[in-house]
DNA sequence: AGGCTAGGTGTACGATGTACACCACGTCAA
DNA sequence: TTGACGTGGTGTACATCGTACACCTAGCCT
């Protein structure tokens, strides 16, 4: 019945070691992602990976294509929503991709050291952008407006004051550690953050993503507005 | 007469290990940096790195903060400028981190990887947000600040379509290479930067990075010309 | 003089990615 | 029915990596 032929089990498949991938790396991180972990969560010899996956990057790949492609996607008459309402359609889009995050964390750094655009990995950016332009803004402004949100498109923000790896400050042969005293500034953002969020342990991840995002978003609304483009001088100093 | 007592010719010592480290990297990448090489282009066997560094990330870190502490600091008088050229003191602390980045390619990479803030790195993030501070913006709008700019403090933007490192694309099991034809967006954006930049390759990095930066560096300035606080609504939704 | 120790050496181990030869078996043409 | 073929799992082997550990050696201080 089926046209593909089922020569032998194929107790293997290219979708199952992704799929093995990614559920080994949800459980103890991407580092623990080896190939040899891998054949061993699938009962089979490392090699036997590499019928399948032509190497460690293609698996990682295909881990990142896996999840990226499974982002929900918002109802189509919202997504590509024309007008004013474009943001919504880029929120949207953006929100999906960052749902992923939660049960994914590895793929955030992992995004970020992808250099190999995916077909699933273009097809997002593709939306992304589609949103863009379906508000009316013009591709030299989208353009922009996409690198200005780096991997912000992906859902999530470099971490920046992320102190919550520390662990025990292994020793180093590294001088003294770090004097509190020596950074005033910092000092003062921290006890301002902790005056604030008096039982938070650390900056409010959520609460970054969105300020950056809705900043960004509501600058190159502006710029939209002003009919800008990349001829004109930059944005941003109009005081 | 030299207070440090010469035992035995030190042919080695914490700086020049990490200054050979430097030298690898900047030559042949980051991924060219392996104890045994270092320790081969000193003359040395691998282990002898050992005495001067605890291990391979302390390393790296060491080679961070030798080039982030190299950064040029911008004359006093205008590092810390009070008022509207606040964000003059800005652009200058992070021209300086930018200007390190042709020399120390690997940098980007690697100060996106690194967890561990050592003195050096705090030291910057504290100048860029003492920038901030001198021109009277609040603490709380300067957390937020920083988190906007993300790793933008550090000269670079996220890499987002660039593709210069493709090559030959060689044999994957991924299925078909991506049709260009279903990413109608992406495709107008492109063909936008080419009417705009006939000669050019790529994106314009500099100009991405200024561009961001600039956004995001004027909606701040106007949010701390009308008072904002985290208390707030978010920025951006004016229309 | 003799011990201490900073600092370089040598060997060894486990982990990694992956090349290569091999082989088992289901499919299909003859 | 048979035999060639190709798909897909196996086994062995190698280079490279970080680094633990024991050792040695030479200069300093008492």
């Amino acid at each position: 019945m089926s046209t593909t032929p089922h020569r032998r089990r194929p107790s293997l498949d290219r979708d199952t070691v992704i799929r093995a991938a990614i559920d080994l790396a949800d459980a103890e991180g991407l580092e623990a992602v080896s190939m040899r972990r891998v054949s061993q969560a699938l009962g089979v010899v490392p090699m036997a990976l590499y019928k399948h996956v032509s190497d460690k990057e293609d698996l990682v790949d295909g881990m990142v294509d896996a999840v990226v492609s499974s982002f929900p996607a918002p109802p189509p008459e919202v997504a590509y929503a024309v007008g004013p309402s474009w943001q919504q359609a880029v929120r949207l889009r953006v929100a999906g991709a960052r749902s992923a995050l939660v049960s994914h964390p590895w793929l955030r750094r992992t995004l970020e050291t992808r250099t190999r655009r995916t077909a699933t990995v273009l097809a997002h950016m593709e939306a992304v952008s589609a949103a863009f332009l379906s508000g009316g803004l013009s591709p030299d402004l989208t353009h922009h407006a996409m690198h200005a949100l780096g991997t912000r498109i992906w859902g999530f923000s470099p971490e920046l004051f992320d102190e919550s790896r520390s662990g025990p400050t292994p020793t180093r042969h590294t001088g003294a550690a770090p004097q509190p005293s020596d950074y005033p500034s910092i000092l003062a953002i921290a006890a301002d953050a902790k005056a604030r969020r008096p039982d938070a342990t650390g900056c409010d991840e959520d609460f970054e993503f969105s300020f950056a995002f809705e900043l960004i978003l509501g600058a190159v609304d502006r710029l939209h507005a002003t009919g800008w483009s990349s001829a004109d001088p930059l944005p941003g100093a109009s005081r």
